[in-house]
DNA sequence: GTCTATAGGATGATAGAC
DNA sequence: GTCTATCATCCTATAGAC
């Protein structure tokens, strides 16, 4: 047979690159570690991809073609209609791909598991569980870990003219607070 | 005068790193950077802290003693009382140390910066206002991002036995959905 | 298409003068 | 305490043989 059936080295490449940036990051990982996971050399890499950061749009193209078609979806309709479709098409696209994803977060993952910082999963497990409620059911607690992060997230890129305390308190009482 | 009255040299350190740890992410800032940014050599920068991480823990030393004290404070009261101490002291935490939570997401402003992936915060945007329900106020647009946010980070860490889709779609129709 | 070899530069950290 | 000079290592990327 003069090639493999499965898998062209391009491919091969895609994956185990999917497979190091979602554990270690981008810049945390290095064309030396993908070209040992593959097991050819760096100068093979830069064959099938112009640049390191080549393979990372590579990787991210089907997730944000997926955004977009999402976004074209939702645009024009009612807002109520638009709403639904919205959260239901994100949370899809999400676990769709949720390693392409992960990738972005991986100073995260770093800082979780360095020895000086692990304790740092043990406190927000305690907080987890008190955002909860009390409810010791796994859907609580994936609701109290979706709040904390989003909560977390907002600092990336603030916001003027709100009241962004009382704004972060309302929407994590609306998702997690039992109604009367 | 001896010394300067405010900012020993430590200190000038210690808020260049934070606020170029921020910007650029951990990894993404090297000690040529920050003695840049402070006006000094590698050496001093190494002189006053054993090595890179020990920065790092330096400047995140606060926001986890405060994580520690605020998980003590929640812990043994009653789980209503609880979850609103949790809601408050968790939002209050995390806008009192933005910048020190800022540099855990660094990768997420390293994409929404690179200019091959620029579209993704216009996307990201019109999304956000279909979220929001046609709503369009700051303040809805802000737990719009808190939600998509929250939802992308549940993928750094799955969870075992529940259906992950149902309980994010129910935990953002919470928060975003005006009720009846 | 894949390799070895290497260019050319940045990195974290150290040694030792002042 | 701060510096210059340097080490040893890593990095992305290229050149050229096969």
């Amino acid at each position: 047979m003069r090639a493999m059936a499965r898998g062209s080295t391009r491919e091969e490449i895609l994956s185990a690159a999917a497979g190091l940036f979602a554990a270690d990051g981008y810049k945390g990982t290095s064309l030396q570690d993908i070209a040992a996971a593959v097991g050819c050399s760096k100068a093979t890499l830069l064959y099938h991809f112009a640049t390191k950061e080549m393979i990372l749009a590579t990787l991210l193209a089907p997730p944000v073609r997926d955004l977009v078609t999402l976004t074209e979806q939702v645009a024009g309709r009612p807002a109520a209609e638009a709403q639904q479709q919205a959260i239901e098409g994100f949370v899809d696209l999400v676990l769709n791909y949720r390693r392409e994803i992960a990738l972005i977060f991986h100073d995260l993952a770093f800082l979780f598991n360095e020895s000086s910082f692990a304790d740092l999963r043990d406190l927000t497990d305690v907080l987890g569980a008190a955002l909860a409620g009390g409810a010791k059911d796994p859907a609580a607690l994936v609701k109290a870990r979706v709040m904390m992060a989003g909560i977390a997230l907002i600092t990336v890129d603030p916001v003027e003219g709100v009241d962004v305390r009382a704004v972060l308190i309302d929407v994590a009482r609306r998702a997690l607070v039992q109604r009367a």
